[in-house]
DNA sequence: GCCAACGTTGGC
DNA sequence: GCCAACGTTGGC
């Protein structure tokens, strides 16, 4: 199995690529949209490409990347009582929701904002563009993660 | 802060 | 199973 790759959204107020470059690694909790849990509790493994994305950011753009290293596993912030991220529906027992770990590659010297990718050839398909688009975990395909990660290091 | 688009909930 | 109401997301 090749590796894949995907783009994980995050509001740089709640954690950003500079939490990630000092913490190395982080756990990404408070995922509750069913799309998005089961790419990550099926689809995605240890290796993977993240695509760290900066969501209502100043601009939003994808500001570096990371990796998966931990596949999925149950989101245990779900099962604590009070905590933002509770939901009563997942049991210990049968979890409803699930986390994967990512790991800190590298932090673009200038992010690649929305503008820049929708102003990029080859680009048109991808998830993040299209209109309507909400999914906090989406698919990348390989020849856009090149052209993500060639704008990321230019200049 | 606004608001359009989306996902979920719940009454029927 | 339908669909209106509601809450959330996320660009601007």
């Amino acid at each position: 199995m090749p590796t894949r790759y995907w783009l994980m959204k995050c509001e740089p107020s709640a954690y950003s690529i500079d939490d990630l470059e000092r913490d190395g690694t982080a756990s990404w909790e408070g995922v509750r949209n069913y799309q998005a849990r089961n790419f990550m509790r099926d689809d995605m493994k240890v290796g993977d490409g993240v695509l760290f994305y900066a969501s209502n950011g100043d601009p939003a753009g994808v500001t570096g990347l990371a990796e998966v290293c931990r596949e999925a596993y149950p989101d245990h912030f779900a099962f604590r009582k009070g905590h933002e991220y509770f939901d009563p529906k997942s049991r210990k027992e049968n979890p409803t929701w699930f986390m994967v770990d990512v790991r800190f590659v590298e932090r673009f010297r200038k992010p690649v904002t929305l503008a820049d990718l929708k102003a990029a050839r080859g680009l048109e398909k991808m998830a993040v563009l299209q209109k309507g688009s909400r999914l906090s975990v989406q698919p990348v395909r390989p020849d856009e993660w090149e052209i993500v990660v060639s704008l990321g290091r230019r200049g």
